[in-house]
DNA sequence: CTAGGACCTGACGTTGACGTCAGAGGCAAG
DNA sequence: CTTGCCTCTGACGTCAACGTCAGGTCCTAG
């Protein structure tokens, strides 16, 4: 398929596509006259990709693991890297996982005050 | 106390916390000679800030919300956007989660192939 | 064959949360 | 009174993941 059709499946610009293929994320065939020719896989390439930046993964650290997932192999510093930015998403839930709770406390504390009076609606 | 102590109490940097006053998420008492002096709250809210910040809130979203955690009451208004944030936040768990089940699948599925076999290390 | 999308390669613009630097003033110690 | 650290305002720099525009090519329908 060609890069419109693609950025349309994966839910993404045709320019983000072409910057993945810049940082190294997201190999493309050409055509006789240059223009990139995707495999059927890279619409889960891509969201996969869109997964790893989601979760704070910046384009260098995506295309240092990409590989461990296309070849199913990893060195001892590439499982490190996969260990550690697990751990970092961990620790991003659980944070986040708090602030949820925070806001919660703030929705109850706000649209019920201390002597159960609703608040006034204005 | 001044700026200074702040910013290393709460863990951020002096100029974060001038740039949060210029946003209007942070009031400043100011001395006779124009230094700014906090009370001891600040140093709660300012990891507060924090939070928010970290948890994909903008500066705008920040101080529309934080009028409700100060006064303890809330708009209709308000109430959906502390709602839809909250929300949001649940949504970035869920799809965090997912990402770190993917990263455990890779790194299982490189640390052991499937024949039984452990790779090499290197 | 021609109109008009889709695509190409540069290259500059954007946004948010600060970093950093310049130049000037404030403050406690010695 | 001076030394040295802290603080002030104002303004430009940064970084990542794209957005956007310019100028040109490709390709398919009619």
């Amino acid at each position: 398929m060609r890069i419109g059709e693609l950025a349309e499946r994966a839910g993404v610009s045709v320019r983000a596509l072409r910057y993945y293929e810049e940082q190294g994320l997201l190999h493309a065939e050409r055509s006789g006259s240059g223009q990139r020719r995707y495999a059927a896989p890279a619409v889960e390439r891509v969201r996969l990709i869109q997964m790893l930046y989601a979760a704070g993964l910046t384009s260098r650290t995506i295309a240092e693991l990409l590989p461990c997932v296309d070849a199913g192999v990893s060195t001892p510093e590439s499982r490190a890297r996969l260990a550690s930015e697990r751990d970092r998403i961990d620790g991003q839930i659980a944070e986040l996982t708090r602030t949820r709770d925070r806001l919660d406390e703030v929705i109850r504390s706000t649209y019920r005050t201390d002597n159960g009076c609703v608040h006034r609606a204005a």
